[in-house]
DNA sequence: GGTTGACATGTCACTCCTTACATGTCACCT
DNA sequence: AGGTGACATGTAAGGAGTGACATGTCAACC
């Protein structure tokens, strides 16, 4: 098994934290909050509960309508969340357009970099008020002592911080090309 | 034409800067430059290579000693790159096995998190290690005034910021988790 | 009764990426 | 002459991820 296991970990987070849920519930929840670390489709979704459910790591409770599936995680499949989270130092491997694009940038002639830079910039701005926006709402409703009550917020502050770098990082940026394209 | 297009632009970006090369000598040159933002290893390069000169954007030159094939950039090639830099808005598709620890951290004792995330500290503050040496052999060495200086300098920058980014959350989330286990 | 649209689960083809394997060249050392 | 090791280029098998397609359920509305 040297397989990445990263979909499975966080559909057995997501699990953890929902509670016995659907196929179709884990994707849409998915994709309003582990996504934002780790994209994944319903595509790819299915077929994972599937293989996790053969490996033992979910089972499925009784259908319901309209052939809902309910998965729910077992004992094993807590230990290898746990034992993921506790042993795996994660992978370094990057691979980012957005720090593809910063690395290219001084190929452009100055007045093109600092386009795109400042492209980067609103993006990151666009991208910040978002996740501010879901840390508002999080502090509005969610109840922070609840067992689960912290379930990606340190994520969540760590988007905010990374995303506010970007934004400071594009500023100088641009002042630095501007700079040496005025004493070129 | 829907595909990634990544590691062509990785590819032409480097080509550019390094002047002809063969494929042995970028994939090592890569290594140690673009595989920073995007990784890739030789058994991806080299078929790479040979759909970007089917696809007209490189040039193969004479080939020279042990079947070494030297490739240089076509004007197509630099169009492609240029437009790839000016036109295309990243795509940000995040996959951090990192962000989603951090995501799951709360599912954890607080001593357990506590432990993941020193963890996490400790191997960001050695990345910060690595990527300031690399700036300090930069500095050293690099001539930023020629007509590619600053190629990578900008995503270097970055890559350092995001990193003391990572350290400062990593210790803020600890002191907070302890403040909470310690309160609860 | 029929249409619409949200609900719900899946498959397929294709690209991308990783690991391991395979092949052959050339310089240098003994 | 033979061995070693860096140089140099590839292929193959398989997992991961994407987008489009396919199928069927059910409630509500007209």
């Amino acid at each position: 098994m040297l397989q990445c296991m990263s979909l499975r970990i966080a559909l057995l987070g997501l699990l953890t934290v929902s509670g016995p849920s659907s196929g179709y519930d884990l994707a849409k929840k998915f994709e309003k909050s582990v996504a934002h670390v780790w994209q994944a489709g319903h595509s790819q979704i299915y077929p994972e509960l599937a293989k996790m459910t053969a490996d033992g790591l979910l089972a499925v409770g009784a259908e319901g309508a309209r052939g809902r599936k309910i998965y729910s995680v077992t004992p094993d499949g807590q230990a290898e969340l746990r034992r993921w989270l506790l042993d795996h130092s994660p992978s370094t491997t990057t691979r980012s357009e957005t720090a593809l694009q910063s690395f290219l940038v001084p190929l452009l002639e100055p007045d093109e970099a600092v386009t795109v830079l400042r492209r980067m910039k609103t993006s990151a701005q666009a991208h910040l008020a978002e996740l501010e926006e879901l840390r508002a709402a999080r502090n509005a409703i969610a109840d922070p002592a609840g067992r689960w009550g912290m379930f990606g917020a340190y994520a969540l502050d760590l988007g905010i911080r990374q995303t506010r770098g970007v934004m400071e990082w594009a500023d100088d940026s641009i002042a630095d090309v501007e700079r040496r394209s005025g004493t070129a």
